[in-house]
DNA sequence: CTCTTGTATCGACGGGTGTCGATCTAATCT
DNA sequence: AGATTAGATCGACACCCGTCGATACAAGAG
């Protein structure tokens, strides 16, 4: 099955000595961290909804359409576009009495990357 | 303030009587749902690092080789690779002694899609 | 000014998560 | 067989997280 020549130069080996093999460079400790709490933002149903009324809307979206559109109380929903707020995902602003949640538009690419799963 | 003729329908309104405007049709509940646990399953430094690792591999990697380049315990890298395979990122077999690992062939677009972010 | 109302914040509670040491299992070596 | 070893599992710990009710804050309305 295997070989055809020298190319492939290590099967599994049979309980030689190791059978530890080198592994690819770990990506910066930076960017791993970066990764992961942008992927820790998503990773709620909640949030991943709010993203998607996001990305469809063509205008800021108020808190209390949010606030309608869940069956949460107002203060997990607050919570929540906090925490989409932290990770750089959105923005808000106030007018009047009412905050408005918009996609930040100077969002990372690599934000902008893990959102375009979220059709 | 507000209007000209029917055109923009709604500025930001000025304290009428309530903000709220039609929302985007929700996601499907399990579709949410796979995309939260997806993205919670990438939510960590270490499985982002153990999954660039497995991309860059030509080859199935040994659970030695993980607990050689983390600085984290033996049960620890079990967790998270077994956290990973839950997930359905990864498949695993035994050989000999010995446990391998790979980025699951069969995996989701949805989850090819989510690991294409990690470099 | 006082009342009302939309949001944010606080404190608490239950459940999940990352980590470890200890133990179990299975495969191999002697 | 007994000893060794790679890996998984278990139990425990500290901590984080999603949720709620209560409260604080800010901006209008009356």
């Amino acid at each position: 099955m295997t070989t055809a020549i020298p190319l492939v130069q290590l099967e599994v080996p049979e309980r030689t000595k190791g059978c530890c093999q080198a592994v690819a460079e770990p990506l910066a400790e930076e960017r791993a961290a970066e990764l992961a709490s942008l992927y820790k933002a998503l990773g709620d149903p909640t949030r991943v909804q709010m993203i998607h009324i996001l990305a469809a809307a063509s205008e800021p979206v108020c808190v209390c359409d949010f606030t309608a559109a869940f069956d949460l109380g107002q203060p997990t929903i607050s919570h929540h576009l906090a925490r989409l707020r932290e990770a750089g995902l959105v923005t808000s602003f106030k007018r009047g009495v009412w905050a408005f949640y918009q996609l930040n538009p100077g969002m990372s690419e690599t934000s902008r990357g893990a959102l375009q799963l979220i059709a």
